[in-house]
DNA sequence: AAGACGGGGAA
DNA sequence: TTCCCAGTCTT
């Protein structure tokens, strides 16, 4: 599968519409580090703005490395997947104890936390101009396309021959910046839906445009669903305090603050949050507001039916330990959910 | 192999 | 609504 005409055809297409991104201005595998996690399952306005941050803020990996969890899951706040912050906290902390600096191999990328074959690839590539081909979203969709391959990019089998024919049309030399190319072509001109063919450099020899069967490809075998769970949230306050918690072992939204939730399919009526508020903290209910509005927020896997109870308490006892009375007035120190944040917006 | 894991932008 | 984004990790 070598084609000289698809690879110089991206690397001239590259040279003329290649995007002024901050993250292409440096050799540092730290900062590229930063932007391909940032950047993972995420379009490059949303994490732009983050990688300034996190830029700006970190501009080594030994500042990184020595932040606390909570300062990086607040910047991090409204990006999702906070998985990525938590294991690049790791990963920065690992590499700072070796004392050799970022690596920049793919031998040695693979190896840590939130770094996977796309990742490592893009690093060691960007970085040390390594001869790896990088296979992301942008690269299934040019292959599947130009090359009429209706593998499913969501099964194995077709996941190794796509990375298969990835790593035979690397070209020998530019590989650093024929990884750039392909997937900026992905991205600005072989796009999702509706990409402009008539325009298009690599057309002519397009299978995909000649069978008309672009808005087929890249093939995917499974369709994801989504499990509805209503969320009530119990807003605990006195006079100064909120009750707050630190999510732990709940699976989404690990580490950030919420508050006491009750995550029932059933409706719950002000007699459920009365019993529910003396049972599991001892509370005694002095006023409860129920909830005016619901909040619909929709995960990857899971549409939430929000609502917020808040209610109000006389004193501030003793509660466990992931639970905190704070001043309301210092909520937003803490990193939350985009549910939360909407919610505390009013 | 399949599911968990966020949030938003585009059609 | 539906799709999918410079994917990775866990089970």
């Amino acid at each position: 599968m070598r084609s000289n005409f698809f690879t110089e055809s991206l690397l001239n297409w590259f040279e003329n519409n290649e995007r002024n991104l901050p993250w292409r201005q440096t050799k540092d595998p730290y900062i590229i580090w930063l932007s391909e996690v940032i950047l993972q399952q995420t379009r490059v306005a949303q994490g732009l703005p983050y990688f300034l941050k996190f830029a700006e803020r970190f501009p080594k990996v030994n500042d990184f490395a020595n932040a606390e969890e909570d300062e990086i899951l607040k910047l991090w706040q409204g990006l999702g997947y906070y998985s990525r912050a938590r294991n690049m906290l790791k990963t920065a902390q690992l590499v700072v104890e070796k004392g050799a600096g970022f690596p920049s191999t793919y031998h040695e990328l693979i190896q840590l936390k939130g770094i996977g074959e796309y990742t490592a690839s893009a690093i060691a590539s960007f970085s040390a101009n390594e001869k790896v081909a990088v296979v992301d979203g942008n690269v299934y969709r040019v292959l599947s396309r130009y090359f009429g391959i209706h593998d499913a990019i969501d099964q194995t089998i077709g996941k190794k021959n796509f990375k298969k024919i990835a790593e035979q049309l690397l070209p020998a030399a530019n590989s650093d910046q024929y990884n750039q190319a392909i997937m900026e072509f992905g991205a600005l001109q072989c796009k999702p839906k509706c990409p402009d063919c008539s325009t298009c450099p690599l057309s002519i020899n397009c299978i995909a445009l000649k069978e008309n069967t672009i808005n087929q490809l890249p093939f995917k075998s499974k369709k994801q669903t989504k499990k509805k769970i209503n969320l009530h949230y119990l807003v605990f306050k006195n006079a100064e305090n909120i009750l707050i918690r630190q999510r732990r072992g709940l699976g989404v939204w690990e580490g950030l603050y919420d508050f006491a939730a009750i995550e029932i399919t059933e409706k719950i009526s002000h007699d459920d949050v009365l019993k529910y508020s003396e049972e599991t903290f001892g509370f005694t209910i002095n006023k409860i507001k129920e909830p005016a509005i619901t909040y619909k927020h929709i995960l990857s896997h899971i549409i939430y039916q929000a609502s917020f109870w808040e209610i109000e308490i006389n004193s501030s006892s003793k509660v466990m330990d992931n639970y905190h009375w704070i001043d309301h007035t210092l909520i937003g120190n803490y990193p939350v959910s985009r549910l939360v944040e909407k919610y505390l917006e009013g």
